[in-house]
DNA sequence: TATTGTTATACTCTATAACTATA
DNA sequence: TATAGTTATAGAGTATAACAATA
């Protein structure tokens, strides 16, 4: 029947690169979050200082930027914005560094975020069971923990 | 012994989470191989540009775009980049729209690309078994195909 | 009227460099 | 001398909007 065949059936030899569907099921996942997140006024990268600093009060900048791989000159704007929004105290150390600590509406708001991202991994992990979804883990965290190169 | 406890001990409660792991896993292959093809005078996007039309001779550029989730306007510099540079042709196809095949050159650049593809893959996915690799893909690509949202 | 492609432009993200202050 | 943090800025990467030409 129909003669539509307009469709051009390209092949996509990019398939079984575990590096290219890295790519794209990461980012997938992250614009879907990251549009879920407009509601609170967070973005996905100002979210996991949120919920770090949630777990890990009295933390630095410095500490902070090693474990999430954001650079210091990257982290003092967006530590800025969530103490202006009185989200987030910053309390002097030693003159040279602070601490970090939510506030209450800081800990209130992570909760929310907390949230958002959980229905986010199951929206897209709800064919995995759980046996596999920890597998998957455990195979990401391999790749990005890599020793590197010391070139 | 050694009261050398400067380390933080910060926890990161993101390890747990599919995406962030993702992202962390995408960054890492994705910056590598980016790195990697500096020698080549070729970007990761340009390069999955080269390789699909070196795999589907004709391609339109709407059609590639589709398939690698390229928007067109960024499409247009990209493939005039390649063509200036030897490696693509552009085919008048019907006055609005060109077909794209690789020249002798492109040609070999793809093959020179490919290989440095596939060490990045062998780099980082050394540890991971035959069998475990196909169900990676699987669970990456299941990921990202996911029906969206209709909003 | 919808499709293909182009140009111009804006926005986000991240990287580098230069700097201050402190340990 | 090295570390913590800040500022300014430049470079990718990607997004939108407006447009021309064609089907």
């Amino acid at each position: 029947m129909s003669a539509k065949r307009k469709v051009p059936e390209i092949r996509n030899p990019l398939l079984n690169l575990v590096g290219y569907q890295l790519r794209r099921a990461s980012a997938a996942m992250f614009n879907d979050l990251a549009v879920d997140l407009v509601a609170l006024n967070l973005k996905p990268t100002s979210m996991s200082v949120l919920i770090v600093v949630g777990e890990n009060e009295g933390v630095t900048q410095s500490g902070l930027g090693q474990l999430l791989g954001i650079k210091s000159a990257n982290m003092a704007p967006l530590v800025a914005e969530l103490e202006a929004r009185g989200l987030m105290q910053r309390l002097r150390l030693d003159g040279r560094s602070h601490n970090l600590r939510l506030t209450a509406d800081g800990r209130e708001l992570c909760r929310q975020a907390l949230d958002r991202i959980a229905a986010n991994e199951v929206r897209f992990l709800s064919a995995l069971q759980t046996t596999n979804r920890a597998a998957l883990i455990a195979a990401l965290e391999a790749i990005w923990t890599l020793p590197r190169k010391v070139s």
